[in-house]
DNA sequence: CGGAAGGGTGGAACCGCTTCCACCGAACCG
DNA sequence: CGGTTCGGTGGAAGCGGTTCCACCCTTCCG
């Protein structure tokens, strides 16, 4: 393995020397840098990273912590982090997370310098005492799709996203609208679907409709759970005329326990999800669409600035628009469709 | 930051002792063990990585090459490789292709063993001159649904697969079956769909039946993509009754083409796709099922045991078995569906 | 009872890089 | 023309670990 010691050598300088030409810092010569150019390119030379991080303090290095990673929704965020980190220096290091234990492990792990030169969180909030070490560690972190106090984040109005989808089905005649969300206990503290719901019950009180505990599911964050808990509404004595899916995953389950009730979408159940991930075109799925990849994007695009910039990450927020995109699981109900 | 001389320093020994006990080394006294333990836990100690990995040769990280990491059977893969990583101490690492020279790039990044310790390569031949010299560097590396002379792989018998889609539909009476698969100039080398498509025509002859050039149809590996060259196939003069597509991304293409048309599947038209995705049992789909979580599992396993075992990985073949699942998008033709 | 053997230990050297400091020589100034 | 200044450079120190070697102190044996 060919170090900056041959390379030196090579070209008949010394390390320091080899070292600056790398980095590009000033102080040298034009004729020197081209002879150690030359030397690099002859041996081959590559730094080895290991190194450059332990001198540097730093392992050129962003390390992303996101619950269940092969979620549609975050793996479109993951890309657009990739994206942002295609032409920059960094790795990227991914670290699923499946349990709160696990997430603490993690968390744990990454208290360091050394481990990570920065953090993405996606739809995690943080613990306060991780965070705490976090911050006295100097480890920048971002948050997308969560926040925390004095912790820049990427997110969206999740309860606006709530009150749009609840008033396409509104505006379109339904009155008897279910939801159905994530469990409230779910243990990781993710407050997205919760925050929809918020949403879909400001505008049903508004209109005047009371929100009732029935119509309001919440289950695992999987199609077969959204599935059954639509199955129980579509079986209630008051069938509901449409339902509002805290995402496109549970959106699809509530489309396929639609289809064995036998019931047509949207003729006899209108559905609208939320996120517009890759399948819900396909699906021809109405929805509230959030740029999952810009969040993702901007957000390693935020730690990377602060990170190249040296200068200590502003704690702002950065909030991403959200769209109603209409297809084909929404119209008006059938008159008479109650009882 | 805590160093190990702080550790030596407040246990009153030496750094030397210090590193013994962590890395479980005999030599070391039960008290002084006891009293080094002490000392890590009063102080919160964690060893650098970095440093670790520099005097050691290594850093504890998995590289994984996967083109379009972002695809469903990528995705799936990838948990496949997580869930192996889980327990063991290494890092991933997501090196994402997008494009050949990307590609090079990444390998020409990855061939010394200061970026990661061992390489997991998905659905991507390396080429030979990168291979050569990750070999020399001894970077030990695993192809995932790839092969290369010499190379240890897990993979699946793809022209056996053909032959699984194809003759079920033989079998259910079609004679006049398409294909849709991968564009052959994808300048990445992927060899899955052509090999399926192998599959595909061996079985067709078999039956006496001639491949027609209109029905085989190439293309990017995207919906639409699949889409519009089933929209080809639906328009020909003499439509076929049965598409098989070589993974269940482009069949739902089939079926969304389909469904443009008018044409009720399986009725008008029967679909078998391939891998089994997620989506696909939703979509209803019948596929051909490779186990890609596994393939991604027993991937990281086998390099990580040679990893850790030390021994020189072996340059096996692991095959995995496919399996058909028929679904909701395969019948029988109409008899006279013909002209 | 002296010497060999060997467990237990401290500390120096090393991994490959960055950076600081000392130093050299040329240019510039009074 | 001697003394600053400053660009350019070599080399040592340091980053935080691991490992090897030397050494000490028992223990055991002849």
């Amino acid at each position: 393995m060919v170090t900056i010691a041959d390379v030196a050598a090579t070209a008949g300088v010394g390390a320091g020397t080899v070292s600056r030409v790398l980095n590009d810092r000033p102080k040298v010569s034009p004729s020197t840098r081209a002879r150690v150019l030359a030397a690099i390119e002859e041996l081959e030379y590559r730094p080895n990273p290991l190194a450059r991080g332990l001198s540097l303090g730093r392992c050129q290095t962003l390390g992303v912590v996101v619950p269940f990673f092969t979620h549609a929704s975050a793996v479109e965020r993951l890309r657009g982090i990739v994206a942002a980190l295609r032409d920059s220096r960094y790795d990227l290091v991914l670290f699923n997370v499946e349990s709160p234990v696990h997430r603490d492990e993690h968390f744990e792990a990454l208290t360091r310098r050394d481990r990570a030169d920065g953090l993405l969180v996606l739809s995690l909030p943080p613990p306060p005492d991780h965070l705490a070490r976090l911050r006295a560690a100097g480890v920048p972190i971002v948050l997308v799709d969560a926040t925390a106090p004095g912790v820049p984040c990427v997110v969206t109005d999740d309860v606006e996203g709530g009150r749009i989808a609840t008033r396409h089905l509104l505006s379109l005649g339904h009155r008897d609208i279910a939801f159905i969300g994530d469990s409230t206990a779910n243990g990781f503290g993710f407050t997205s679907s919760a925050r929809r719901e918020e949403g879909y019950g400001q505008v049903l009180r508004a209109a005047g409709i009371r929100v009732r505990r029935s119509y309001v599911r919440h289950g695992a964050h999987e199609r077969d759970v959204a599935a059954r808990l639509a199955g129980q509404l579509l079986r209630l004595r008051v069938r509901p005329t449409a339902v509002f899916a805290s995402s496109d995953v549970q959106a699809t389950g509530v489309l396929a326990a639609a289809r064995s009730h036998g019931l047509r979408v949207p003729e006899d159940l209108s559905v609208v999800g939320f996120d517009d991930i890759e399948i819900s075109a396909y699906a021809g799925l109405t929805t509230v669409r959030q740029p999952l990849f810009d969040s993702g994007y901007l957000g390693a695009r935020h730690l990377l600035d602060a990170l190249e910039g040296g200068t200590p990450i502003m704690a702002a927020e950065h909030h991403l628009p959200l769209e109603l995109v209409v297809r084909l699981t929404t119209t008006k109900p059938r008159s008479g469709a109650r009882g």
